[in-house]
DNA sequence: CGCAAAAATGCAGGCTCTGCAATAATCCTT
DNA sequence: AAGGATTATTGCAGAGCCTGCATTTTTGCG
């Protein structure tokens, strides 16, 4: 690992290829069986056999079996932290936010093949999908440390946060609640908007889901319009 | 069954107390257990034995191991749900569902004993906080038709499904999606509230930190003011 | 007391997951 | 190209989780 020759960093080699397709025909294999006889309903064994290994090498790539039907890897957590980072500073964190997972998410509307079938399977078992994104494609806590790095790190040359009359002490609890706050909501819109498109596939652009979901955030999530079809109060 | 005497409903007979009594008890020796020896290193066996049972009853009471971990039980989830229902019609459904969890969530400052313990546990197993407030205590879909009961109620008494022919595309997604995000969203920052007094508990009283989540997710999560050190970077 | 409902228990069995050691494939250096 | 080093795969043993079923014990009630 040391570098001494050209090897650059990542993805040649017959080796990390094969690795890639193992991965995968792993998670494919699971997703179809789990399409097939039900989610519960998916063993190990079975999972292993379709993608041609052992049932001990499943868990050399995975911790647990549930872990296969996360489609939404760990190199995700990492970009969207990153993306996070290297977004504009005018911005606000939201939006922030918001920008970097949506470009982690893009692949959701072009992987689509996989994707209907992984959509039908959670469509019976909400609880994976829950934790799929939830606890991956956010990692809530290395997301949070990242929204610190923001704005800590954003305290412009301007200084121009008028009011220095707020307590020490509340502002230092603020600033560590809320990084975690917002990239635990953030997380959890994430992941509402992909479940509301999961159901209603047909009916509307994921971007446009996510997007709306974002600005109802932004507003603070206000009542909506009442339909007005009979009588609107 | 049919309640020929005056058993009215719950809570007396020998049976039912003990039955209360078991389960109590298998809580206590599980959280116990776990601040002791760690949360991985805790067996059903253990539990059980600890609370003078049989492995096999441990699972007549909770349908999984960790779920012995859950201290926010299903109940929960019913009363928030009404309390919802019930809440002032002038409040937002922000507000209201604030409300809502507070009332189930006073509780955690008055248990301090079991909490302090289980906070200790919890504090190194982050993830099943997690499922347990997130996944307990709010019960997102059940909380997500409650939320859309409420704000489509407004209307009309008859709450059984929400007005189904409005013309617009958009204004029924919203719809349809404003229950189900106003639920996750607010589920997560309860958790988000609990993690961080978890943490931080002698600082302020979980009250303060509950409504400060709420107060950042009304005003829409804007960035909180930078600490003051102007010289920074 | 004696019957019926409910709870607790023991047991068998399948599934998940982990360490360990042996084997096989790949990579790298010479 | 050969050989050694690294890494992946595999089988196996074993602990733990969880369920269904049959049996025993407890509780409620006439």
């Amino acid at each position: 690992m040391q570098c001494v020759s050209e090897k650059n960093t990542a993805e040649d080699g017959w080796r990390e290829r094969k690795k890639r397709a193992t991965r995968a025909s792993l998670v494919e294999s699971a997703v179809r069986l789990a399409a097939e006889h039900g989610l519960e309903n998916v063993t190990v064994d079975a999972i292993s056999a379709a993608a041609g290994v052992s049932a001990r090498t499943f868990f050399n790539y995975f911790d647990s079996r549930d872990e296969v039907f996360v489609l939404i890897g760990a190199e995700s957590s990492a970009r969207v932290r990153r993306a996070l980072l290297d977004a504009p500073r005018e911005l606000s964190p939201l939006e922030a936010l918001r920008d970097a997972m949506a470009g982690e998410l893009q692949e959701v509307e072009q992987q689509t093949d996989l994707w209907r079938l992984y959509v039908e399977v959670l469509g019976k078992a909400p609880e994976l999908l829950a934790r799929s994104l939830g606890a991956h494609l956010a990692d809530e806590t290395g997301l949070a440390e990242a929204v610190a790095e923001r704005i800590g790190a954003g305290t412009s040359p301007s200084a121009d946060d008028g009011p220095a009359d707020v307590s020490q002490d509340e502002r230092r609890r603020t600033l560590d609640l809320y990084p975690r706050l917002l990239a635990a909501v953030g997380a959890t819109a994430g992941r509402i908007a992909v479940e509301h498109w999961c159901v209603r596939q047909d009916e509307a652009d994921f971007a446009d889901v996510f997007r709306e979901v974002f600005e109802q955030l932004a507003a603070g999530l206000p009542q909506p319009p009442v339909p007005t079809t009979s009588g609107r109060r």
